[in-house]
DNA sequence: ATCTAGGGTGAATGCGCTTTCAGAAGAGGG
DNA sequence: CCCTCTTCTGAAAGCGCATTCACCCTAGAT
């Protein structure tokens, strides 16, 4: 910028004004600067710059990798088991991206489930003028310390620290509507529910959507999932759909599984097993994933925003940047029951 | 980090020890200094410790965004345009974060197709310590300027300025490969070639390596694609199966279409109009994306390696970081050929 | 011709940290 | 008990920019 000054003629005031208020120099005078920069491959500090103006024009987001980045796994089922969060925190990066550019903002991303002084974690949030945060991916603990200094939103999972602003989506809603349909609209009465880890607060929150269906419907409402996949992968939802129909007893009429990806794999193993959805099983999922409408049948699932999610957090941050007085808020955002075959609909 | 200092009763300097150099300060005086951080809520400036050491421990991504972020399109033809490129920046972002967070990096990303000095481009150049740019993202003037000052490695597309690295996947190579496998295992010899935008080069090359395989098999080498897609959609796919159905003349035994977006549209407008594949027809793409794979009947393609392009990329970009004296670099990623069920195989 | 505005510019200060360069405090050897 | 060698810590000088304040110049008003 020195350099700049001197080969133009001016002092570092009035190059940094031809950055920053370009209008505020004269035509003539901001031309002589810029065309003296782009000889000198001149490329402002960030780091100055947000160091002066102390802000930097960057939000950022930490979300979980459950791959280790060391492993060099097999392709097939690597892409397989990063499909299930590549399709979730990828919208998610997609929509904060997004309305991140619309207000002018860049985003700094980094994947981590560990915290401390020497982490990501910490070199992002000293990088960024607000961030957010997917669930159970950085601290409580740090999380403390970071929102004492800058605007944190926590997307999905439960509210860990109470001032924070917050976002989930309709999970109980959307899964009891879901349940609703099956019992009412197509008289199912024995239905199974295949959860996720106990860890996973969206499949919590999805079954105790189907409790509460069941409860309206005056069906007997069960304490724990049928069963609980370790991952929710389709790996998983297939083992778990084989291991349903090994059970002894009676066959369950429709199974809800917790997300999208279970449920694929479970009309994959169906299949193999002569089992016909949905004429013999109905087989419904969670998420709204693009696979969910391509796969035959066509699943019946509920979608999430999950892009909004991020958008809506980007909002959210920008909001409290304008003025961090307010409350901290908590969103919840609509999902939508998505009918399709493999209910019996359509 | 004054108030740090002052409150653990050491001065800065040391508060600054603690966070680079650990080892380089007494266990005892460590946990005080931590300690007193905590209670404080501080959080270290990125900013001004990427002024004092002139690094930032950040990796830039430039990638574009054909969506226009103020458009409320209707969500069901956004979620189906914007498949195509998220499924390539996507996975891009995911390999680059996967890499530089080995590296101990976190990653700036925005979407941008415009340059000058108020651009999200200087932004992000000016906070990252190396950038990867996906073609066609930046204008070539400002990467001129911004190469001359921090590493740059360009992803796809042509080499627009020699002096950086490139990586680009064997998009030649590879539809060479399938369209000998489609006339030397299949015996077609009517093929017909269904190409994007004059400006997209990785379509360009698709098509010189279906000319190439033509050549070789003493087919007539056509001079220029027998359709071009406006854009490489689904919807275009359907278009251009169509119209090439309707044409006059003998119909094609296989279509090679550019990337698998279209081919799958094809795949369903075929459907619709009675053509079984591969029975009546053949139909490739390229890309790999997994749909490919679940589309009835599942689509025989090429699979470029994205994520590695991705972190190839921040390989290229350490490397350099690491000695920057060395020639630049153009990689080459090899792509395999995958047969499936829609040009007769399985 | 003198005075007043007001746009345009420069000098100087500080943002919060890293990094020498010394100096202070312990640890051992003579 | 003194001296040297480590180990640990502090003082101070920037890093490259934004920003305030003062100043100069020109143009219009008196």
């Amino acid at each position: 910028m020195y350099d700049v000054a001197e080969r133009s003629g001016v002092s570092i005031a009035t190059v940094s004004r031809v950055y920053r208020t370009p209008d505020s120099v004269r035509a003539q005078t901001r031309e002589r600067v810029l065309e003296a920069a782009r000889q000198l491959g001149y490329v402002p500090s960030g780091n100055a710059r947000g160091l002066a103006s102390r802000t930097t024009g960057v939000l950022g987001l930490c979300f979980p990798d459950y791959a280790d980045p060391d492993a060099e796994a097999d392709a097939e089922a690597d892409s397989d088991a990063d499909d299930a969060v590549m399709l979730y925190s990828d919208q998610i990066i997609r929509g904060m991206e997004r309305a991140a550019r619309r207000h002018g903002y860049a985003l700094l991303i980094a994947a981590s489930l560990e915290g401390g002084p020497e982490s990501l974690v910490a070199k992002v949030a000293g990088r960024v003028d607000g961030f957010a945060v997917l669930a159970q991916t950085v601290p409580t603990e740090d999380l403390e310390v970071i929102s004492r200094r800058l605007p944190v939103v926590m997307i999905a999972g439960p509210r860990e620290i109470d001032h924070l602003d917050h976002i989930v989506v309709a999970n109980a809603d959307g899964e009891r509507e879901l349940a609703r349909h099956l019992i009412e609209d197509h008289g199912l009465r024995r239905l199974a529910f295949v959860g996720g880890e106990v860890e996973s607060p969206d499949a919590e929150a999805r079954f105790l959507g189907f409790r509460q269906a069941c409860r309206d419907a005056g069906l007997p409402v069960p304490d724990a999932p049928d069963l609980r996949a370790e991952m929710m992968t389709q790996a998983e939802g297939a083992r778990t759909a084989e291991e349903l129909l090994d059970r002894d007893g009676e066959r369950p009429q429709g199974v809800l599984f917790a997300n999208d990806q279970m449920a694929v794999g479970a009309l994959r193993a169906l299949e193999r097993r002569g089992v016909r959805v949905p004429e013999d099983i109905a087989v419904t999922g969670f998420d709204g994933i693009p696979l969910s409408r391509i796969v035959r049948p066509p699943l019946t699932t509920v979608r999430q925003p999950i892009r909004q999610l991020g958008e809506q957090a980007v909002e959210l941050l920008v909001q409290r940047l304008g003025n961090s007085g307010s409350e901290p808020v908590s969103l919840m955002l609509p999902v939508s029951l998505i009918r399709r075959a493999s209910c019996g609909c359509g």
